[in-house]
DNA sequence: CCGGATCCGAATCGATACTG
DNA sequence: CAGTATCGATTCGGATCCGG
């Protein structure tokens, strides 16, 4: 553990010995969307070895920025502290950096619920939310599909079961405004760069249901302006 | 460099692959305070293996945080770029956020010029310091000298070279309203925990010249409130 | 001195298998 | 479900060396 250390007495740095390790942010970044058990974390983190997230965890824990929490009749689950919930901010901070620096997926990469749940925090634009009506989103994204409720308090978002067969009997938490299909192409209806409509043209989009005219209330909504110039990709 | 992608396609996904990586950190710490070349950046990092300092500025270039500008007649230095620069609120809510679980400091550990830099901006209280007359501090930690001018403006900070012989002929840019031998222990009084006459009294702080009074308006300037409950350190 | 490159042992990570 | 164990592949750390 001190072999870790970086030898400096700074807040930098020691912010990076707790969570800079490979790994651990996407782990708090799942986190901040609610608490999540060992296997939840294995399905969002695809491509983690187990020892590496059952060590992480474990670090974490001692850093204070996640508790272990027993469930009543069934298992546990991983949650943030109130000191790993300050994270929160700066998780957001980096994905909106990030986000400039995306480009096209590799291919391989996934789209998972929580990173996109964060995603569209990340993207939410509270104040252009207060002045336009309230929407609820269906939004489809490979395996993915979330919910957005959109009102002027500010934005509640649920991952929905995927595929969603009519599945007769379930809860109806009333329909969506609309439900759209998306591909990775959406990243630049949320730049900017592509207008929802030309995103409909080009495909990038697919209104499986409800109203077209939403979309651009959605790219309102939703939005990450892109502050630098585009750069090659993969170089 | 595919190995060390994560796989997903996703903004804090693509942040922490670009500037996740040990050290990058705080090598990008270092370029916000300026212009800094390979032989500032080691001695900046005391602790980085040159080959890793090496590859590290490599890959930042390569992902558009850093360039490489070579100098007219001397050398060359690393900058940042406005994509690298859009990190700084990012560094300073981070050391924030690590400022709380610093601690005392290890055996070993050191304080630069840059990173004492990067954290006296980090606390700095903008808005205090605009109802506050405009002051000069002289700050004095270990072999690290700083000179902070504060005016209703904002901020500027100057590294001095250390032990400051007289130095018959140099420039004066006008005598410091205090200066300040400190330790460590300045974190308590940047935490609010101990008041500046409380860290005098100690030893924390010893005021070299000028007005002591001036203390209680360093520690109102330059504060980050401590939002978490101390715990057990180096558990 | 500046700006690295090279080499090698130590630590960490990734992939897979296995277990209470 | 919630991890451990193992082992080869990478990366990191420390030291040395080298061309301007």
């Amino acid at each position: 553990m001190a072999a870790r250390s970086y030898g400096q007495y700074c807040g930098l740095t020691r912010a990076v010995e707790l969570i800079g390790e490979r790994w651990a942010m996407l782990i708090v970044r799942d986190l901040l969307v609610g608490p999540r058990r060992y296997t939840d974390l294995r399905a969002g983190l695809p491509r983690i070895p187990t020892n590496i997230l059952s060590v992480r965890l474990k670090e974490l824990q001692q850093a204070g920025v996640v508790r272990r929490v027993p469930l009543a009749h069934c298992g546990l689950v991983y949650e943030l502290t109130a000191y790993g919930r300050e994270l929160e901010p700066i998780v957001t901070a980096l994905s909106r950096w990030g986000f400039q620096a995306m480009g096209t997926p590799a291919e391989g990469d996934v789209v998972t619920g929580d990173s996109l749940t964060m995603a569209l925090r990340t993207a939410f634009q509270a104040d252009a939310a207060a002045s336009l009506p309230p929407a609820v989103y269906e939004l489809r994204i490979g395996p993915v599909t979330l919910r957005a409720d959109v009102t002027a308090d500010g934005l509640r978002i649920a991952q929905l079961a995927p595929p969603a067969p009519p599945a007769a009997g379930a809860v109806a938490l009333g329909d969506p405004d609309v439900v759209v299909d998306a591909g990775p192409g959406i990243r630049d209806v949320i730049a900017g760069t592509l207008t929802a409509a030309d995103a409909v043209d080009a495909g990038v989009l697919r209104v499986v249901a409800g109203d077209a005219a939403l979309l651009e209330r959605f790219a309102a909504t939703f939005h990450i302006p892109l502050t630098r110039t585009p750069q090659k990709e993969t170089a």
